[in-house]
DNA sequence: AGTAGGATAATCT
DNA sequence: GATTATCCTACTG
């Protein structure tokens, strides 16, 4: 798919990411590239995006098979932070987008540490450059302090504990492509990130682990 | 560079 | 009981 999309210039209001994140979930999750999120002393500009759509339109979504207790918060108003538990040990973090009853949201990929690079070292010890510190999704929760205490957070009050806000800066060339690791839907092209940032992850396929034994 | 395997537990069937 | 929207380490070249 070719990239589409230009800069985005002049930093919008927050009103209008309410808006955008209350609208369809493909254009939000486009809008969402170059924002700012802030939890834990540390603040991200993000880089990459994956979007996921409801009740019976993407198998690859949580909510693809309706409401349970995990994805509870996928079903509530827009601009809430859904976060759940995989692999046994890391918290992957979501925005919530399109009306109440409807399940979509945003996987948040990677992003770029602009503030409080300190603090997301001490929480990545293992970290080099820093390019790696937020660069795929259980590392971006990793170097916020974000886990499943902060599922449900509503991210669009800027006194919040945990918050985003519009980009400062004009945003780059929004690219997209297959999502990453899923094992359905990898024909859907609802992966977004921007332009030769150097966060972004590398694609991988989805690969079927064997059990041991 | 790229690939392979292990870690580790909530969630859903 | 199988699966998982991942990451790290170790190995090969």
């Amino acid at each position: 798919m070719a990239a589409v999309g230009g800069p985005d210039r002049g930093a919008g209001l927050s009103a209008d990411l309410a808006a955008l994140l209350a609208g369809p979930v493909v254009p939000a999750a486009r809008g969402l590239l170059g924002c700012l999120l802030h939890a834990g002393g540390v603040t991200v500009r993000l880089t990459e995006v994956e979007a996921y759509a409801g009740v019976g339109a993407d198998p690859a979504s949580h909510a693809h098979r309706g409401q349970t207790p995990r994805n509870e918060v996928m079903f509530g108003p827009p601009g809430h932070l859904y976060v759940y538990f995989t692999y046994g040990m890391h918290w992957c973090a979501n925005v919530v987008c399109g009306p109440a009853g409807e399940a979509a949201a945003v996987l948040l990929r990677a992003g770029e540490v602009v503030a409080g690079e300190t603090l997301a070292r001490q929480r990545r010890p293992g970290a080099r450059a820093a390019r790696e510190l937020a660069r795929g999704p259980a590392r971006l929760t990793t170097v916020l302090g974000i886990d499943g205490g902060a599922n449900g957070a509503y991210l669009l009050d800027p006194a919040g504990p945990i918050h985003l806000r519009p980009p400062t800066t004009a945003t780059g060339r929004i690219r997209s492509g297959p999502r990453v690791g899923v094992a359905n839907g990898h024909d859907t092209q609802w992966r977004f990130w921007l332009d030769g940032e150097p966060t972004v992850t590398p694609y991988r396929r989805h690969v079927p682990r064997r059990r041991a034994g």
